[in-house]
RNA sequence: GCCGAUGUGGCUCAAUUGGCAGAGCAGCUGAUUUGUAAUCAGCAGGUUAUCGGUUCGAGUCCGAUCAUCGGCUCCA
């Protein structure tokens, strides 16, 4: 497909693209006013296609270019009113993210949350006023004289970055230009009413600490109205799962001043816990694992092999007894090769895998707390693997299947990264070449898809990161599958062959959930603190009718008890109705109400989290179905919603 | 660590320009004995995160520290 521009050039297109797309290249590449030309010898008005399918039209059909079109569009309006209240500061960037955009801003003096308002008013003005946006092109160097002219520092880095040869395109409405590659809308009143300044942070300046920290002022924005109300509901919801409010209410776990970052477990978290942990030891059994536990705190001397005295000393907490330094384990990997090296190993024994549920210790910078998702102190469910070179391939396979047994297990979505050669890394290029092609084939014949992070590897090997993605979207990395030659180097580690030779073994680190209280997090998210029957940590509340029918609730307690439920019994002096409130809030799967004619007749009716009133029926046939269900790990629909949640 | 904000009974939140720290839920006591999402009444619970300052007087204003929250950077 040929396209004629005004200008009288002609530009070439695959059969394939729609007008729509073809406009909208041209529009990025030419000023507006050009935008006209001849597709397929019809003479078309481009700029009325653009502004037609670029306007709310294409982006009602939510797409994709057009929202982040009108996103960008509005962040200039936002800088536009920034420029307007704040005339001495100082733009840096501003793109449209996945909800809406952000702009980054240096303020002479500090903006806070109340300002948003203001600014946000301004906004509408603007939007009102109906600039028409206008794309113009400056040689690289007149480009530079603007951004000093207009005093902006940030913007004449940016424009440095680009080639000497460069045509640099602005974008002016009314009284505002800026820097930018578009595309924007055709006119400020199409950025419309939806969305909304939401929040206030702090960011570096081209995202490095080493840089100036800018105001960073986040949007919401979408195409319609209604959009941006059910995003911001949303919010509104997830707020409601948000673990660390659940982890409250639920009595799962607690944090205290006395240990910033350090959870504490209470009961019922712990039980949530060791049921997780329960599971973990029956599918490693499966899988050919042995577990072992090593020493918290070791000597400086292994760290120093290890080499994390010298490259993570700054997180790790150290301590001198007996004039000794001493630390406390920021990983399990060098414990688990002294197992591993503390007696000889034969090529028969690989490929070894030796699990460890390990408490580790990091300290974290104060400011990346964050609930169980980021804390100090957490469990890993790790586990090395020594193998020989032949073995790589087959061991990850097993260990990625294994990962994604788990996650489909509580029904995570989830995304796998690898990771290669990093700049400043060890080991020959053999090693790297063997390892990374082992993980990408294991990869390959597993079917997953992936993404690769060139160069974001360890230094001491390529690795697999599998990314759970929680309630509001963000994703967590958990498991991680880790190929490392360098620390047998480093510990010495050997086997002897079947050529009764000495040979270096190669080792996996690997973990499944990860970080055990960053799991316990993400499922608290994910379940919305209802856990399914298997994992709850209690599956059944019995609800006596009145004080006489305490002691026939006691039996069903027994009963429950026999056959290995976890039950409470609900003796309170109150209304059925009160203990039923309080085990729902409490997202129980199961209430038992017992009264009268279920003690005469050795019933239970059954009232559950999934489907409300089931009915009466005989104790002994509800412990049956219950127990199959936790032994299958089943996990049972709502069929109804919560009718509060308050 | 950095930028910004916040900190009041166990929890959720009030307290006007600086002027007697208060409510609901939870807890305890009593009454009530209840049939599928909150029975009623009473009692108790506080050095307003900590330390210092301004003031006749500070929950409120100022400073420092700690913790938490939203992000950035880093990461499981």
């Amino acid at each position: 497909m040929k396209v004629t521009l005004k200008d009288g050039s002609v530009k070439e297109y695959a059969e394939s693209r729609s007008v729509y797309e073809i406009a909208l290249d041209i529009s990025e590449g030419l000023a507006r006013a050009a935008c006209a030309g001849e597709v397929d010898g019809r003479v078309v008005d481009l700029r009325t296609v653009v502004e037609q399918d670029c306007g709310l039209n294409i982006l009602t059909a939510r797409d994709e270019k057009g929202l982040s079109t009108l996103r960008h569009s509005a962040s200039h309006v936002l800088a536009q009113a920034v420029k307007r209240l704040y005339p001495s500061a100082k733009l840096a960037i501003g793109p449209s993210v996945a909800d809406g955009f952000y702009y980054d801003i240096d303020f002479e003096e500090p903006v806070t949350a109340e300002d948003l308002e203001r600014i946000e008013g301004e906004m509408k003005k603007i939007v009102k006023e109906a600039l028409p946006i206008e794309r113009f092109t400056l040689p690289r160097n007149e480009a530079l004289a603007w951004a000093k002219e207009k005093e902006e520092p940030y913007k004449e880095e940016l424009i440095l970055d680009l080639p000497e040869d460069a045509e640099i395109s602005f974008y002016k409405q009314g009284e505002f230009t800026d820097l930018c590659a578009g595309p924007h809308l055709r006119n400020t009143k199409d950025v419309g009413k939806a969305y909304k300044l939401t929040s206030i942070a702090g960011a570096y300046w081209r995202g490095d600490e080493h840089n100036k920290m800018l105001t960073r002022i986040y949007a919401a924005a979408f195409a319609k109205k209604d959009e941006l109300e059910a995003y911001l509901t949303m919010l509104e919801e997830a707020k409601k799962r948000d673990h660390r409010k659940l982890g409250r209410e639920l009595g799962l776990f607690m944090m205290h001043e006395a240990g910033p970052g350090f959870p504490f477990f209470l009961p019922k978290g712990m039980t949530l816990k060791n049921t997780l942990l329960d599971y973990w030891r029956e599918i490693h059994k499966k899988a050919g694992y042995v577990e072992i536990a090593t020493p918290v705190i070791l000597n400086r001397s292994l760290w120093e092999t290890s080499g994390h005295w010298d490259h993570y000393k700054n997180n790790m907490y150290t301590t001198v007894i007996d004039e000794q330094d001493f630390a406390v384990k920021p990983m399990n990997c060098p414990g688990g090769i002294l197992v591993y090296a503390s007696e000889p190993r034969s090529y028969r024994d690989l490929p070894m895998r030796v699990g460890e549920l390990g408490l580790v210790h990091r300290h974290e910078k104060s400011g990346q707390l964050h609930g169980l998702m980021r804390v100090r102190c957490f469990t890993q469910d790790d586990a090395h693997i020594f193998m020989t070179p032949e073995q790589i391939k087959d061991e990850i396979m097993g260990v990625a299947k294994l990962i994604n047994e788990v996650y489909t297990l509580f029904g995570f979505e989830y995304h796998v990264e690898l990771s290669t050669r990093p700049e400043d890394s060890m080991g020959s290029d053999e090693d790297w070449e063997m390892a990374t092609e082992g993980l990408r084939s294991a990869l390959d014949e597993l079917g997953l898809d992936y993404v690769v992070n060139e160069g974001d590897g360890a230094f001491y090997g390529p690795k697999i990161d599998f990314h759970l993605v929680d309630a509001i979207g963000r994703t967590w990395q958990c498991g991680t599958i880790q190929l490392d030659f360098q620390l047998p180097q480093r510990f010495e580690l050997e086997y002897i062959g079947a050529d009764g030779e000495k040979h270096r073994p190669i080792m996996i680190h690997r973990v499944a959930f990860g970080s055990i209280e960053r799991f316990i997090g993400i499922l608290i998210e994910h379940f919305a603190g209802a856990f399914p029957t298997w994992l709850a940590p209690v599956q059944v509340k019995v609800l006596p009718i009145s004080e006489k029918h305490i002691e026939y609730g006691r039996k069903v307690m027994e009963a429950l008890t026999e056959a290995g439920i976890r039950a409470e019994l609900d003796g309170q002096d109150e209304k059925i109705g009160y203990k039923i409130r309080m085990a729902q809030m409490q997202k129980i799967p199961y209430m038992l109400v017992v009264g009268q004619k279920e003690s005469e007749e050795g019933l239970v009716s059954v009232r559950s989290r999934f489907a409300g009133d089931e009915g009466q029926k005989p104790l002994d046939d509800f412990i049956r179905g219950i127990c199959e269900e936790i032994s299958a790990r089943e996990v049972r629909r709502k069929q109804t919603e919560d009718k509060d949640s308050k």
